[in-house]
DNA sequence: CGCCAGGTGCTGA
DNA sequence: TCAGCACATGGC
């Protein structure tokens, strides 16, 4: 078990905040991914605990891939410069932007267009499990120790669907397996029209004609003119990225949802995404990825009724 | 059922 | 550069 010191930090809405898709929670503790590495995590107070099945995951890497050496009350001051985002704030304050592996965020943002939440992790189950790596989750604490309800064993060894409380241990696909994969099998996965996609980007990382390993050392415009050339990568997606997988916070994402928070600031006057993503960054300032990321919980979860 | 979803690519002005 | 349109699919 690590135990790792996590001040101003939610788990629980960092996780929930629609950034991740495989991330489910079961009986009190989180199962998801961090990189390759499969665990289970819980928050009680201002620790996290968590059992990994990999040795390889240390306190070290799971501060990290929450952010939690940012110092989040500082980044808060320089983003909480109008009421909305105040109230975003004051009722989601310990929301953190991950930083999540860069080619699962790619493709993972290339099936997140025009769609919803639900489906996305549907869709990104399923690609996991068609082409992923089967993941041990047996190491002795990850299933049944110290409250963990041990789940009754799959009746017949690996039953489909099988795994810990729900929690199939598969890892992303490689984008050399994806880039393999069928077109026809990635519809069936129900990828829909994203299937040549995903498939087209998957050859450009698989091939080496994106980088991804580059884009986490050169700045923000490098990262997203980069992004840019992949299929299915538009600006929204590529802030995204850039935002979600290589840590530009000056990337703010423009999606519908952001679209009528931006009424607050846009009153009656007409915009487009361009508009507004061009003044959210000027508004918001350097960390304006952070402002965006509450905005969007806020939207989605506070205001049943947005005023239209 | 009809509307909506963390939009993008293509086309024609 | 910018508006208008097709695009797959499932949740609600």
């Amino acid at each position: 078990m690590i135990s790792v010191p996590a001040a101003e930090f939610s788990l629980r809405t960092t996780l929930a905040s629609g950034q991740s898709f495989r991330w489910t929670e079961q009986h009190g503790w989180w199962y998801g991914f961090i990189g390759p590495s499969a665990l289970k995590i819980r928050q009680e107070g201002d620790q996290l605990l968590c059992h990994a099945a990999d040795a390889s995951l240390d306190a070290n890497r799971i501060a990290r891939y929450f952010a939690l050496d940012l110092n989040l009350p500082e980044i808060i001051s320089s983003i909480n410069v109008d009421m909305q985002i105040h109230h975003a704030i004051a009722q989601y304050r310990g929301l953190r932007v991950l930083r999540q592996d860069g080619w699962e965020t790619l493709a993972s943002f290339i099936c997140a267009s025009f769609n919803n939440i639900k489906r996305i992790e549907g869709m990104i189950d399923r690609l996991c499990q068609a082409y992923g790596q089967p993941v041990a989750l047996t190491p002795p604490p990850f299933d049944v120790a110290d409250g963990g309800p041990a789940r009754s064993a799959a009746p017949n060894g690996r039953a489909k669907g099988g795994g810990v409380n729900g929690f199939r241990g598969f890892s992303f696909p490689a984008p050399d397996t994806l880039a393999a994969a069928p077109e026809r099998r990635l519809r069936s996965l129900g990828l829909g029209y994203r299937a040549p996609y995903l498939k087209a980007t998957a050859r450009l990382v698989a091939d080496g004609t994106l980088r991804v390993e580059h884009l986490q050392r050169v700045g923000y415009d490098a990262t997203k003119k980069a992004l840019l050339g992949c299929d299915g990568v538009g600006d929204k997606v590529a802030d995204c990225v850039a935002l979600f997988g290589f840590e530009k916070y000056e990337a703010f994402p423009v999606d519908v949802w952001m679209e009528r928070a931006m009424r607050y600031y846009f009153r009656h006057r007409k915009t487009t995404r361009k508009l507004i993503h061009d003044y959210a960054r000027r508004h918001f300032g350097p960390y304006a990825g952070y402002a965006q990321q509450y905005l969007y919980h806020y939207m989605r979860n506070a205001r049943p009724r947005a005023a239209a």
